[in-house]
DNA sequence: TCTTAATATACCTTTACACGTATATGCTCT
DNA sequence: AGAGCATATACGTGTAAAGGTATATTAAGA
């Protein structure tokens, strides 16, 4: 076995995406995911297995099945990841804006204030 | 060639990740990816190239040098990706305030307003 | 205890991707 | 035009990861 690196190793798989996007609304069983999705049993098994090794979800036993849920701190790496990009992708609004206004200057019509 | 299906495909791979945090701050031009990141020039070239194709970045010519410069849109697909996740996270955090409210009943302290 | 259901794992094969090295392209200056 | 710098591409190789099929594990019910 081979501990994963990055979250992102983990989300470039669609396959994962697909199934943490069904459990970002509640828990659901393998069976389920397994039907929802369409794909073979082994296959969701596996993937289940990646993410819960990397924090994405935990597994409760209930009987025979085993009912997977989101864990939050993983996606939130990701979300921190984004934060520096985000500024700077504001930053490149607020430019345009000013651009903006200053063609605007002569005809001098209101532009609405910023978005936050 | 083979264009690219997800933008994850893309962020997966560190050596782009560490190219894409260089240009937030301003763009660059190879040689300096180069030297700063201390990577074979080829390696930064072919890097850059999907991250062009991808729409992560886009050149400017300065006589032998090109610049490299971020565009937002594909890192604000991902930010949109998260989107759901993020609500289902602070929902999370609002359960568990809920429940510390309720085991705080009894001693009737006081909480801080909901963040957001 | 035997059978069935639900889930997990093992093994094999294929494929895609990143790297290194070598070489090509293109611009500049003398 | 030729030399030298900056960047791009081509090719060969290793590796890791995903899928499919078969099988193992564990729990439940008759």
């Amino acid at each position: 076995m081979k501990r994963v690196e990055s979250v992102f190793e983990i989300i470039v798989e669609p396959n994962r995406r697909a199934i943490l996007n069904l459990l970002v609304s509640s828990q659901q069983s393998v069976g389920e995911i397994e039907r929802q999705l369409r794909m073979p049993q082994p296959t969701v098994s596996k993937h289940l297995r990646v993410l819960r090794e990397a924090g994405f979800v935990e597994s409760t036993v209930d009987a025979q099945r085993r009912l997977y849920r989101l864990k939050p701190k993983p996606l939130q790496e990701v979300d921190a990841w984004l934060a520096p990009f985000r500024r700077f992708w504001s930053a490149q609004v607020d430019a345009l804006e000013r651009h903006l206004d200053r063609m605007d200057q002569s005809t001098l019509k209101k532009r609405k204030t910023r978005r936050r």
